[in-house]
DNA sequence: CTTCCACCAGGAGTATTTTCATGCGGGCGG
DNA sequence: CCGCCCGCATGAAAATACTCCTGGTGGAAG
């Protein structure tokens, strides 16, 4: 999530800039209109906070441009003029909220995040497990191991998935069977082992750091090293 | 456009009710957190306005169930209430604008514009579903790979529609049969297989960077490479 | 009547899953 | 100490499952 933040008071604008930093933001600061303008046109942004007193181009013509430029972006504007005919002009600048200060940080944050939610809803979330530098990404049913995209059938992802589920605790044979290949009964077949193979021949060959272990007499285990 | 207000107050309900209607909006008035509640169920508002103090269900539990059923409608809590706490639950319980009594009606009426604006926004640009080089347009029902327009039929478009709305999740043929065929039962028939077969045909046949793969007992993934 | 669309069926071609056979290594009894 | 057995690993073949394409049918639309 990045936001742009147009504010010459120097101590106001890195007050805010840290709150946001500490929540997670990725935050950009311009100390006047014109430096605003300039990171507008060169950036997408999430979000854009304008203070309205600016040095050259004020927050007023700021908001304008942005609007102008791309219809999209929420601007809020933050400024210490509380007179209705302000916020009317602000609000046919096209703003989508108005603050005025001194103001909470908290507030600020609030606001900003109601301006940043549709965003974020519509960015699909990819539940991720992962194990050291092995990611298994539930929705593309895909693997990586150190950022390398690793290719699975479907039993050997669906034992991987298990045993993923269950990293650090040692699973018996009798589990993976009835997990993965819901066997209830004891065939004698060794399925399970050749799977495992093939998954170590996949995964951990060529990396120092083996993450399938096998624990004889029990079964197999997921952990590092 | 068609607002509900909340407000038990009734000399400030009827002063906003004016104010809106001279406005040209729509607005229907409720008393207490009761009716409000029944009036949200049984029509669809544009705009939400709630005071926070009402008898039997406050705004905050209101704006609550209004999220619950309908994430999309704008809400707009009033108060008395200017402490950062009440903020912080008003926002949390997931309404969109804070305004705080006193207030002057047209301060109102620019942040109601704003939230109805957002909102009407949202529901009428349909941005266009891309991967790649390759682009959906849904108002238009047209796709374009590489700029060169190519012509599907009804049925190849949904089930491309539905694969891009999913894109980078492998989706399986169950999912598809019932999204895009609306088959809830298992009939034997191969036409997705067909469809994905004619899909290839006309998007990735002669591209080197293919679209459309098969993941061998899952289902088909969308995704570049 | 012709064309286009949606769907079905069968078989070729692949990919996956399973089985089978063999090898390795440690622990144990002789 | 030595050989044997058990549990496990692995390569390769066999069995199975899956996918894809082609060609064809019926029906609706023009």
């Amino acid at each position: 999530m990045k936001i742009l933040l147009v504010e010459d008071e120097p101590k106001l604008a890195s007050f805010v800039k840290k709150g946001f930093e500490n929540e997670g933001y990725e935050i950009d600061i311009a100390y006047d209109g014109r430096i605003g303008q300039s990171l507008i046109q060169q950036n997408r942004y999430d979000l854009v906070i304008l203070d309205v007193n600016l040095p050259y181009v004020n927050g007023f013509e700021l908001c304008r441009l942005v609007r102008r430029q791309d219809a999209h972006v929420p601007v809020l504007l933050l400024t210490a003029l509380d007179s209705l005919e302000d916020k009317v002009t602000g609000f046919e600048a096209g703003t989508d909220d108005y603050l005025v200060k001194p103001f909470e940080f908290k507030e600020l944050l609030l606001r900003a995040r109601v301006l940043t939610r549709r965003h974020t809803e519509a960015a699909t979330v990819t539940p991720a497990l992962r194990i050291a530098d092995l990611e298994l990404n539930l929705d593309a049913k895909t693997v990586s191991r150190a950022g390398q995209r690793i290719d699975l059938t479907t039993k050997e992802y669906a034992l991987l998935e298990y045993l993923l589920l269950n990293r650090g605790k040692v699973i018996s044979r009798v589990d993976i069977a009835e997990k993965v290949w819901e066997l209830n009964f004891d065939t004698n077949t060794n399925v399970i082992d050749v799977y495992v193979s093939y998954l170590r021949k996949k995964l951990d060959k060529g990396y120092p750091v083996k993450l399938i272990h096998t624990v004889v007499g029990m079964g197999y285990v997921l952990r590092e090293g």
